[in-house]
DNA sequence: GACGTAATTCAAAGCGGTTTGGATGGGTGT
DNA sequence: ACACCCATCCAAACCGCTTTGAATTACGTC
């Protein structure tokens, strides 16, 4: 079933029919139900892609996922693009997903501004140098960054959880607790969300006239086992640590399960405070959360990152939007003060 | 950057460049040769919504994700996603994801249909009772599942892990080592893997003429906490089980922090086996694994069953073809032989 | 009753490719 | 020298929709 048939099943030109169908005013009232209700009746619906040839909008957005920033950020990813997709749908855009391989990602964007193949793209996890804005720009892809990339905050549109500021809150609260020799374990630090933990940590302690220590700063992807490793290795050093920053909650189990080992208790013998993505698989909610945290929903910032991407950027390609997410810090079962020599 | 301006560029027809560039034979090599030069040097690249309507394919492969499936399998569908993804690129195809609340997932289907949004489609976690594959077969949208619906294993396409064989090979271990006690935390049993799982589990009681023990069997979202507190629930009851069987990661680490705060030494005190899709965040690797698991990359079965899907059914909608992958038991640190009564 | 205007409707021209059904011309066999 | 056959290449139709520009009809006005 297609215009055409539709048409002269109703004995009307296809150029009515298509306006009756998308809401154009020429065309009376009547018609339009006539149309509307013979479309229904038998099942006519355009087909995409010579609508999309006809428009010349591919009502489509793209993401390029890098192999190696998927590897790190999966989950953290998915929920992300759960939120983006049904903002998406809402909006009648189709979501398309590239995994390519790092050295790949240009000409991955290449393809699909020559080839036409979305309207925009959404760019993640940028590092704090990043050559991406400068090649949408250059390919004419209108995009929207998850994240910021350094200097160019005013020239880009993105949307951001304010980590700086979600780590520096975090950190006056265990340094008010009395933590002194407090530990990091943060993400890779060539990562912009990365760097901008690391130099809330830093702020707080500087603000205080305090020192951060070198050997409790780690930085790598966030897997299960590297909070463990490291928690084990500096909890068993001569100067243990007394608390933990952690940057994703995956690590922090990892930090819970080494603590256990060293059969110290979370929350009463050592802190721990991490950066919870309200991931739906591990929810750390509840009247009192297992895990003190910085909580952001990443899954609410895909959808509101479609929403602006849509909505702004699209109708006005040059528009420069920027929002930033504040992270809630929420207390729960896993610090408390500094025990006392005993 | 059209075919006109390029065949124009050559002084050759359209049609010639056209051949030409598709690799059709009835073009002479030197005319290809030269046909490629100045389509890399004027940067021609087809436009991909006109190629689709020309020739009525689409390029893309579909993945409906009810929001319902999504919470629940977050992790463990991104990682098929992007195993899919890889192979789907490779062979040119684009992926199109469309997260859908529950209700809205036939719609979804038919618009895809009707549409004629992609060319296929990959159904995700098939269960117990399933209505895609016949909505699907009414569509003509050909389409394979990963996992299987219950007698429609040789009238549909799918992929799975052999569940049952894996969960009764673990389950028989952990009888060997001498545990009568075994809870098992499955995942909802509408869902047709958690339902095989169950069954192994039931086999290897059955065919020893054991039985399994009603208060120590669970079925839930496989969160950490529902790990957690079910554990915590059943091993401060009056006869707490000995061993745990789990259906995934996620909730085998919450039945660990359950077993830690309980004073137990998980592998010693407490044998825990999980089934493990592999996932890169959750690597259980090394010479002895945390976890004593039962193993089968989920990525490797998006991978595979991406390329089943276009090189089988694509060139021929009425193949069926299906694949077993058996998971490796694989032994690691959190079993152990069922301790004597001190 | 002629005329300007607004409200509807339509035929046809794209959009940018692929594919069908010839045309053209050089080489071969007799 | 002639018929025939490939090897190449091309003009035009087609995919199914949107949109331009024009035609038709209806209506109120002077």
């Amino acid at each position: 079933m297609n215009l055409k048939e539709l048409s002269q099943a109703l004995e009307l030109s296809q150029t009515t029919v298509s306006r009756a169908l998308n809401g154009y005013p020429e065309v009376s009232a009547e018609t339009r139900s006539r149309v509307e209700e013979m479309a229904r009746k038998l099942g006519y619906a355009p087909n995409q892609q010579a609508r999309r040839l006809a428009t010349g909008r591919s009502m489509s957005i793209g993401h390029v996922i890098p192999r190696s920033l998927h590897e790190m950020m999966n989950p953290v990813f998915m929920e992300f693009i759960a939120g983006a997709g049904e903002t998406y749908s809402r909006h009648g855009y189709d979501m398309i997903i590239s995994v390519v391989e790092d050295h790949n990602v240009e000409a991955a964007y290449r393809e699909i501004a020559s080839k036409k193949k979305t309207d925009a793209v959404m760019v993640h996890g940028p590092r704090s140098s990043d050559e991406r804005p400068a090649l949408l720009k250059e390919l004419g892809l209108p995009f929207l960054i998850h994240g910021r990339v350094p200097g160019l905050e005013h020239a880009t549109s993105w949307i951001d959880v304010n980590n700086g500021r979600a780590f520096e809150r975090a950190t006056n609260l265990l340094l008010d607790l009395g933590h002194r020799r407090i530990a990091l374990l943060n993400g890779l630090e060539d990562m912009d969300f990365a760097a901008r933990r690391r130099a809330g940590f830093d702020k707080a302690h500087h603000d205080r006239g305090l020192q951060t220590i070198p050997e409790l700063l780690r930085a790598a992807d966030m897997t299960e086992p590297y909070g463990a490793d490291s928690a084990l290795e500096m909890l068993k050093s001569p100067e243990p640590p007394t608390a933990f920053m952690v940057s994703s909650m995956i690590t922090a189990i990892g930090v819970a399960r080494a603590i256990g080992l060293c059969g110290l208790k979370i929350g009463r013998d050592i802190s721990v405070i991490t950066h919870d993505d309200a991931l739906s698989f591990l929810p750390n909610c509840g009247d009192v959360p297992i895990f003190t945290c910085t909580r952001s929903s990443v899954r609410d910032a895909g959808s509101r990152a479609a929403q602006l991407l849509i909505e702004k950027i699209l109708p006005n390609p040059d528009t420069i939007v920027s929002e930033h997410l504040e992270a809630e810090l929420i207390i729960g079962q896993s610090t408390g003060p500094l025990p006392t020599q005993a």
